[in-house]
DNA sequence: TATGATCTCCATCATTTGATGGAAACAAAC
DNA sequence: GTTTGTTTCCATCAAATGATGGAGATCATA
């Protein structure tokens, strides 16, 4: 049996779907408990009513906008991956950087709902369990960090984690950053890549461009 | 005359004092819309009134929450920035790293706001007005990335704030992340410097360890 | 001890917010 | 066109939450 979140992915015009979709925005900007069931009715243009009968407690639907958004992200890297298949690790890096920034611009709540995930806590939720896991050793291995996708170690996985970071991070701080540079949205783009490939590529390739 | 924080600040013993430091917990976990201010009270220990006597409405006490750690961030900056002045570059991203690290550790709080700052919107209040440009300028003259704190260039302001997320990221998201490497706090606090150490410093330097 | 200032708590209010029941609107099947 | 199942909205509730007034407690000082 599909689970409401399947339902919703399958039938991107139903009004399962719309909800969610702006869920993921509003839940995104202002997070769990700044987002009330009448914000997002209200950005759908319904009754919070309807949103209860599609789906159920607030609670539920937050952890369905999560596992939406880690599926999106999870596609994004696998698409990535195939990508930068077979070339050499600096251009991985070039190229992954500049497809996963473009994305993550693209879906910046993806960023952002990440972010609120590691970092902040929810009153009285149980944590959502999202095999994050599951991704950091895909990365490992894309970036041949390590031999297998089993046993990846710590170390390891903690350098994937602060890549991720880095990019969600310049992402979700769109706002806060963009006026401290000064730049339009698009300059900041192109100054933020180069921002993260110089940063992130001289340590796993051993070369400073 | 002395606004509510600095008082706090002047006298440490003080029940504004008291308030503002659980406030400071309390806020970091929750958030701004996730904390409510019978959880801060509760945790003092006094009535909500007394609180609402020393602080005001809450988004006054959060903002003097924001302030406070703003002050207490730059203070150490100003410290370690004292202590590093004259080494050779990587020594000194070495000694700041372990330095902020260990004082993050010991105050996540501050990891956990800055990053809220950053990230979540708080529904219907003005933004606060902090000069994180005034922390960035000074790292940035203090890792010799510019010649004077004046009109530093975007490039070098995103690569600072690259390096302070960075942190920031491990130490809010050490709940989440030591649980992916299983680690106890103490091997993850030093696996972290490790791994901030390896990604940070060949950046600036051209030299992998 | 009397006086005034400061501080703390109890009781209470108004609003917001999560959530639901039931009536109406709509759609599909026969 | 009636019946049946689905979807939407209106009205409403109960609890949580931000906020305050005022009575009492505490404390310094004359």
């Amino acid at each position: 049996m599909a689970t409401p979140l399947e339902k919703a992915r399958k039938a991107p015009n139903s009004m399962k779907a719309k909800i969610l979709k702006k869920a993921r925005r509003v839940f995104g900007e202002y997070g769990f408990h700044g987002t009330t069931t009448r914000m997002i009715a209200q950005e759908v243009g319904i009754d919070i009513s309807t949103l209860y009968y599609h789906w159920g407690e607030k609670g539920d639907l937050y952890e369905s906008v999560i596992v939406d958004i880690n599926e999106d992200l999870r596609q994004k890297l696998v698409e990535v991956e195939g990508i930068i298949h077979g070339r050499p690790l600096p251009d991985r890096m070039d190229i992954a950087i500049d497809l996963m920034t473009d994305f993550l611009f693209r879906h910046p709540e993806i960023s952002n709902l990440v972010l609120f995930q590691y970092f902040g806590k929810t009153r009285g939720k149980k944590l959502i369990n999202v095999e994050i896991p599951e991704f950091v050793s895909g990365i490992a291995r894309s970036m041949e960090l390590c031999r297998s996708t089993d046993d990846v170690p710590g170390r390891v996985r903690l350098q994937v984690l602060a890549i991720m970071n880095s990019i969600h991070s310049f992402i979700s701080g769109e706002h806060f950053f963009r006026k401290m540079v000064e730049l339009e949205k698009n300059d900041y783009m192109a100054e933020v890549k180069k921002t993260l490939k110089f940063i992130l590529i001289p340590a796993f390739t051993g070369k400073n461009k």
